[in-house]
DNA sequence: CTGAGTGCAAACAGTTTGCATTACT
DNA sequence: AGTAATGCAAACTGTTTGCACTCAG
């Protein structure tokens, strides 16, 4: 998982560097969104600053998550369902995928090097260049397989 | 890939055997999933259809996909931006992952016994029950590059 | 002071659903 | 005949966009 306060500053930095603006609700987005941590939608993003007492238009949310991905300082991950998450990409690089709960949506996240090993190996071999890859585990999480 | 042919069949097939009605924008639909193959939106396979002459209203091939996908003859694949794709699940068991085009949003399919076995001995390792896997690896395709 | 960034509301795209009609079995 | 399945149109959900206003630089 990434550090959120590092990710935060980071974040800022390279928003700043960029040359864009630090407005209030584009901070409380990057903020929210390194709380998070890991898989979360625009809305819960909205949820969690109106929480903290701001609002935050949702198109803002929108337009800040696009920034980001753009800057690579965010990245969309595609948990299935028609509904797009976000989390913080680690500038060092550590990167995760995720599991997820066919029953009750919960998204849990495991690195394992073996499998980037034979990712790697396998992007050689291919005629694109590959430049990202997502892998999703399904099925269902320890406290669905509980219930059953 | 699954063969065409073969698929149809064994999808009718298991569609008569699960009590469901043989009716003619049905068949159309699963025919034309067969015919494109690997990754096709419901929208393709509307177009598909009318192409071949016949009209067959787009909640129908919505709510076929869903059936088909609730009888394991096709899978949802997550291509990335927010359209649902589907394929045909060979019966056999065989299936591939996905390359994707950044630019040109191109999908190729690829199979990779290697990769398999480093999610097999994953899945094991973790604490949900895994049944099903993506892997998307995205990119640039050869046309995309050759044209920089 | 100037334009990047915002919020709102309207526009959109893909998908789902209610209901009257059609057509397998 | 009875009912599963269809088609249409309306409803919905998540996301994007146009525009007037605001505020950081």
């Amino acid at each position: 998982m990434v550090q959120a306060a590092d990710w935060v500053g980071h974040a800022n930095e390279t928003l700043a560097r960029g040359g864009y603006r630090a407005s209030t609700p584009r901070a409380a987005v990057v903020s929210a969104l390194a709380d998070l941590g890991c898989s979360v939608t625009a809305k819960e993003i909205s949820d969690r600053i109106e929480a903290g007492g701001q609002e935050v238009g949702l198109a803002s949310v929108y337009r800040t998550l696009e920034l980001l991905e753009r800057l690579r300082l965010a990245r969309r991950v595609d948990a299935g369902e028609g509904t797009a998450r976000y989390e913080p990409v680690d500038p060092a690089g550590a990167h995760h995928h995720h599991l997820v709960c066919d029953r009750c949506g919960e998204v849990a996240a495991f690195e394992d090097i073996e499998l980037e090993r034979a990712i790697a190996r396998l992007a050689d071999r291919v005629a694109y260049s590959v430049d990202a890859h997502d892998v999703t585990l399904r099925g269902e999480c320890p406290a669905c397989l509980g219930r059953d």
